[in-house]
DNA sequence: CATCTATTTGGCGATATTGCCAAATAGATG
DNA sequence: CATCTATTTGGCAATATCGCCAAATAGATG
């Protein structure tokens, strides 16, 4: 029952939990608009640049992220636009109240 | 930059948090179709059912399930049915070449 | 009331995550 | 080639997660 759907959700729970940082989600809004690179990054997040690095990496391998390197700099963009799709239902789940019906009717 | 954003991004990992365990994500697809009760669950799922019973509760802190006891048995049911919505996603993260098309045009 | 069943909680060892520092790498530039 | 800049990697301490066992709780049932 479980066993046979393990391989696929431990596959899905991998992407989820790439996902499921505050750094990263912020990392992923700010790839909506446009790629940055990670100096720029950094400096909008405000940690050591190793760290960032770091978020970025579980994020490339997650799938969610490419790079491309341009001059000395490392682009990061988003490669999965859809991603954003979560946070309608993510604040959903926060406020239930009001969301709720929304949620159902349209794309989150 | 991120620290004004920084309230709500906790918010929302919380909940993919929540969500990124594969045995957690079982219960998920499960509970679509119906409410269940722990002890159904737990010999679907064949873990211990004090295991079971630990990440029903973080789906519940979480505010993606809510439960409701009857006779003696707790019965489990998805609160936010939109979170079904997300694996379209996560699936064309982990399928990037067929997916990715399909997912802007849809719900996904 | 004694007991049974279903579920939760406490606790523990094993493992994973996080964020910083320091060091390594890789190109660009003088 | 020496050096600078941007980025990644290794390592470490602090913290969190995971899954089992044992014990506690809470109703149901005889």
């Amino acid at each position: 029952m479980y066993n046979s759907r393990k391989p696929q959700l431990e596959a899905r729970a991998k992407v989820l939990k790439a996902l499921a940082h505050p750094t990263r989600l912020f990392i992923v809004e700010q790839l909506e608009k446009q790629e940055i690179c990670v100096c720029d990054l950094t400096a909008m997040i405000g940690a050591d640049i190793s760290t960032v690095s770091k978020h970025l990496s579980v994020l490339k391998q997650a799938g969610i992220l490419s790079d491309d390197k341009r001059g000395n700099q490392i682009f990061y963009r988003l490669k999965v636009p859809c991603i954003l799709n979560f946070f309608g239902c993510v604040e959903a789940v926060l406020n239930p109240e009001q969301e709720t019906l929304q949620c159902i009717g349209s794309d989150c």
